[in-house]
DNA sequence: ATTATTGTATTAAGCACTTAATACAGCGAT
DNA sequence: ATCGCTGTATTAAGTGCTTAATACAATAAT
């Protein structure tokens, strides 16, 4: 997965994200080391120092630790990061309806909408 | 409905959102003379320059006129704003699709979570 | 032992956003 | 004519994000 960075938002948010996501699909795989902070920061193209500000928030949540001068690896937990997945998809779910209904759609109407989307997508 | 503003984006992006929702939704009607800049931003709890940017952001791109000295109006062009609520909705069904897919759900599954969801929020 | 790589910390600079405090020009109401 | 409200512009200050350039301590590899 490729970085997607937009200036319209904090990047180290960003990159936390991205990074989250990078986990819960297997991209980086529970227990396996990652990137060292300043490879990783040149493969974004953002500074050291904003890569590392991202690693250590995620750090701050249980997703990442760091063995002092070997790198850092990915958590072993893998529940933990089945669990994130799932809690990201409600997020997603709880704020898409969130926003459509805003818009003035019924709950009941969305499905439908997707699927029109989809079909309209086909061709 | 009520202001909501958040420090992680830039507080006039936000305003801009909310405003547009506003007129989407009728709150500010078609043709409708809206606040003054000042009153919006006591109300808003935001800086008077704040809600004066969103506003003129919002200007160019046609969705509020301003008569110089006898305030601000919403564009009287109703077919313009509902356009804008159907291609907001579907920057919203788009934006949803592609982080499901991208937290590894398949399309086809999507509406299930969302009736699931639902049924779950009974309760 | 030496070297390279690791994470981490510091300092300085630039930038955008936000707030605050003013100021000014134009128009309506009085 | 005067007063008040309108949008608009300006200046200054503070804050957070980002980059850049270093520096240091600890460990793995040689």
């Amino acid at each position: 997965m490729a970085w997607r960075l937009n200036a319209d938002r904090p990047i180290y948010l960003q990159l936390m994200e991205q990074i989250e996501l990078k986990i819960v699909v297997g991209e980086y795989a529970a227990g396996q080391r990652i990137l060292s902070v300043r490879e990783l920061a040149a493969d974004a193209g953002v500074n050291p120092n904003t890569m590392q500000k991202a690693l250590a928030e995620l750090e701050t949540r249980g997703l990442i630790s760091t063995q002092r001068t070997n790198g850092k690896t990915i958590t072993a937990d893998s529940e933990k990061i089945s669990d994130l997945r799932i809690q990201l998809a409600k997020n997603e779910i709880v704020s898409f309806l969130q926003s459509m209904q805003g818009l003035g759609f019924n709950k009941e109407d969305i499905c439908g909408l997707i699927a029109k989307h989809n079909e309209e997508e086909e061709k």
